[in-house]
DNA sequence: AGTGGTTCTGACGGATTCGTCATTTATGAC
DNA sequence: GTCATAAATGACGAATCCGTCAGAACCACT
């Protein structure tokens, strides 16, 4: 991106956009904490923004916080399209994100929080993670490295898996991360049609850095 | 006044207990419509018993809505119990107890949602179905069946997999239950380290009626 | 600096929900 | 039948929450 100092034209909409980011920035944070329930005080309040603001741009709490999910799920999203951008093979790239995104369980435990409450949101075919699942799981099949008959089930025994993940690490703090990631991922790969030596193989590979994800200012 | 025989225990706690239960189901058919957030009042309606009667019971909404769904869940498990108990093979059990679970996110489409909008529950190793599970997986495993090294993923798998297909089945009303599911268990298997060929064949065995699990009374 | 348009703000009235409590009703012992 | 106890009941005051609105603050443009 070129420096242009484009601020010629809105800083009405910049500031708009910016109070409207606080109150998604506060509502993901509150719903990282599991509390939705909270008055709408109370976001704009963890917003520093005046209560009156709630209303200039969303119309509902649910409203709010649909946003706001989706604006983490978006996010990360990106950042595991960057992250894999330079592997080629479809396998090691869905592999490769579903152990990043195992991983993140533990280093990202807030963000974890969010995907296990929002169970649903995660497991449906329209928003954030799904759309990706299912491109990475079609390219592996259009490759004839996965032998899967539906897709669909594919995608969502994907996002089951991850959860089942969440609610482990969750249970047993103890649990070793990589290892148990790995495995399923194995075993994911084995359901796929992947032949055992290979789905070994592949999900034992090197991973890329798996950042804190930043959420778009 | 002239026959006292069998009228042993207290007329009161069954009194007691018949609100009580009339406070449970109502809660359970709320929590059936997605529907957490009703006032208390709207619940002690539905139940037919006094608004006051509540605070006899429970304390906070979560409280009731808690026991509602350990009703719902012990009720199930124990109806799966029943329809399995005839089955020795450990296999059997496990694949026909997912199958016919499967299968009730068409026949009870209530109680589908009740497993959903409580997926942390369902997940959680504590309550209703997970105990089962993992008894059912961990005597395969003893009976060598089974080819797992931790029972405590394949009991989140389980789950998982359970979840997502309630979830195919609420995103696609024209997919076919039966179908799917089978196939799922089969992966399943597979995945818990049983041969292609059995795999398949213990997915695809006829199995008991699911009638509709009658809550206690 | 003036004007018109947009967003921000917090206080307020109205509505909803809570939890208590005094009273009533059902039960059991005598 | 009388008394004592446990549970049920719903009306009421307290508390919470919502959504609006009138004015302030901010911004672009001339």
């Amino acid at each position: 991106m070129s420096s242009a100092p484009t601020q010629r034209v809105n800083r009405l909409d910049r500031r708009k956009a910016r109070t409207r980011a606080a109150l998604i920035a506060a509502a993901q944070t509150i719903i990282a904490e599991g509390r939705t329930n909270v008055p709408i005080l109370e976001i704009t309040q963890a917003a520093d923004v005046g209560m009156g603001s709630f209303y200039n741009h969303f119309e509902t709490k649910e409203q709010l916080f649909d946003a706001a999910i989706d604006g983490v799920m978006d996010a990360y999203g990106d950042l595991l399209d960057q992250l894999t951008a330079a592997i080629e093979d479809p396998t090691e790239v869905f592999a490769s994100s579903f152990r990043l995104t195992g991983r993140l369980h533990r280093k990202e435990p807030e963000l974890s929080r969010v995907l296990l409450n929002n169970v649903l949101r995660l497991l449906s075919a329209e928003d954030g993670l799904a759309p990706r699942a299912r491109r990475d799981i079609a390219a592996a099949v259009a490759a004839g490295q996965f032998d899967v008959e539906d897709v669909d089930v594919a995608v969502a025994m994907t996002a089951a898996a991850l959860l089942a993940l969440g609610q482990l690490f969750l249970g047993d703090r103890d649990r070793d991360v990589e290892e148990t990631t790995d495995r399923v991922t194995e075993d994911l790969l084995r359901m796929f049609g992947v032949p055992r030596a290979r789905a070994r193989k592949v999900s034992r590979l090197p991973l890329p850095d798996l950042a804190a994800p930043r959420p778009a200012d």
